[in-house]
DNA sequence: GTCTATAAGCAGATAGAC
DNA sequence: GTCTATCTGCTTATAGAC
């Protein structure tokens, strides 16, 4: 299975790597790593500005506000980042059945190894965190993580997704697919938001391959079977994409 | 005068309601509140002091520290909890295989009642809001509310979910169990995380009532097709649990 | 645009009277 | 045990020189 287009690099980055690179982006560039680090109140503009080897000064001159930056920031990484893209592309093209169901397969295969690797499910990490803190007056920059989010990610793959799902079982409603789309990303972020109390529970590594290749084919045939498949469709789908040798 | 000593209530509670409660337990009940409502960064000490009308010195001396406050306040909050252990309770004395899936669906339908109605799922905000943010210096922190959670509410639920998923199909093994129960999970856990997301792409409501209801029979049949139930086995089970009228 | 210097305020923690 | 007063350090933001 092809995982193109997670590493992807944009041509601007190229560029800032050359020349120097603005010291507003200075700014945007070291508040994004701070802010994932450690979240939006455990950094200071102080250390933004160090970072950044840019006055401290600067960030109330190019972006107004801590608050400010730090929106500006989340925006310019989801747009960015074009593995999101990658996923729903991932989806794309399917025409039969079993194509559908091994892409599905795929996406949740793609989708872990995300959540799961280190270096990628950072930013996952700081919208959940900064979502669930948000409750309280910080309210400006709940919204616009969430809008960000819900427009740059959740709304294309839920909907990537359906109409996937829907090629794999044509009897079930909108309502129904919109649910089991729900179900599978459930299944895949849970070894994401719980992974310190599952590798406590079971004693387990997720950084390591084995276990989440095993999470992923587990997931797959559990969505799989919830979908209505029988077993031999199942296994010939999984075999194929998890290459093992029955 | 001879219901003298029926009407249970402790010494200690008649006195701590005749006497002014003691400084530390109103400390402890003020952090409780405002660390639920803020998290943890948000909350001055000053104003856990102000609410509790203790004298802000008063935290030093009967913890020690913010971070201990913290700590003892989310261990007592998690111990007093009962809810948690009647949800185990649930699933206990579970012997035909239809009891068991019956169980099942009742669990995921309390669970997800929990995590969706606002008054309950304040506790569950706090710990991933928290746990999310400690992968930064506060790991003081961060592993003193892993612990707790572990212990009172991760494993012995986890426990409790696979050795009824067991009867449900007894040809799984003990690792394809486990998986399972978090497959469970997981559904749950992402309308409580996704809330935010789910409410704006399903323009959905989930603090009224058929919303969240007709994802709890999802997650149902779902769940128990990804465990290999048939369908008429399912219908039985869930206009039970639903009280549907099919 | 970038710098220094500083304002204005709040954080957690402490000392010592009572 | 509880109080007041205060210390030390850090926060965001601003004013004004260059």
């Amino acid at each position: 299975m092809s995982l193109v287009g997670f590493t992807a690099m944009s041509e601007t980055e190229v560029e800032s790597h050359a020349k120097k690179q603005s010291s507003k982006e200075a700014l945007r560039r070291a508040a994004e790593q701070l802010f994932i680090q450690k979240g939006y109140d455990a950094v200071s503009t102080r250390e933004i500005a160090e970072l950044a080897e840019v006055n401290l000064g600067g960030i109330q001159y190019h972006f107004g506000s801590k608050a400010n930056l730090f929106i500006e920031t989340v925006r310019t990484m989801m747009v960015g980042s074009g593995c999101v893209h990658a996923r729903i592309a991932l989806l794309e093209g399917v025409k039969s059945r079993e194509d559908a169901a091994q892409k599905v397969s795929e996406f949740i295969y793609s989708l872990l190894t995300y959540l799961l690797r280190p270096e990628g499910n950072q930013p996952c990490r700081l919208m959940f965190r900064e979502l669930l803190a948000s409750t309280n007056e910080n309210s400006e920059i709940g919204e616009a993580l969430l809008s960000n989010v819900v427009r740059e990610f959740s709304k294309p793959t839920h909907e990537a997704l359906i109409s996937v799902l829907a090629i794999i079982n044509s009897d079930l409603s909108d309502k129904e697919l919109s649910k089991c789309a729900s179900s599978i990303m459930g299944q895949c972020f849970f070894y994401f938001t719980h992974r310190p109390f599952l590798e406590r529970i079971k004693n387990l590594d997720f950084s390591k391959s084995p276990a989440f290749e095993e999470c992923a084919e587990h997931i797959s045939r559990f969505s799989l079977m919830g979908l209505g498949c029988d077993s031999t469709f199942i296994n010939s789908v999984t075999d194929r994409v998890f290459k093992r040798v029955a």
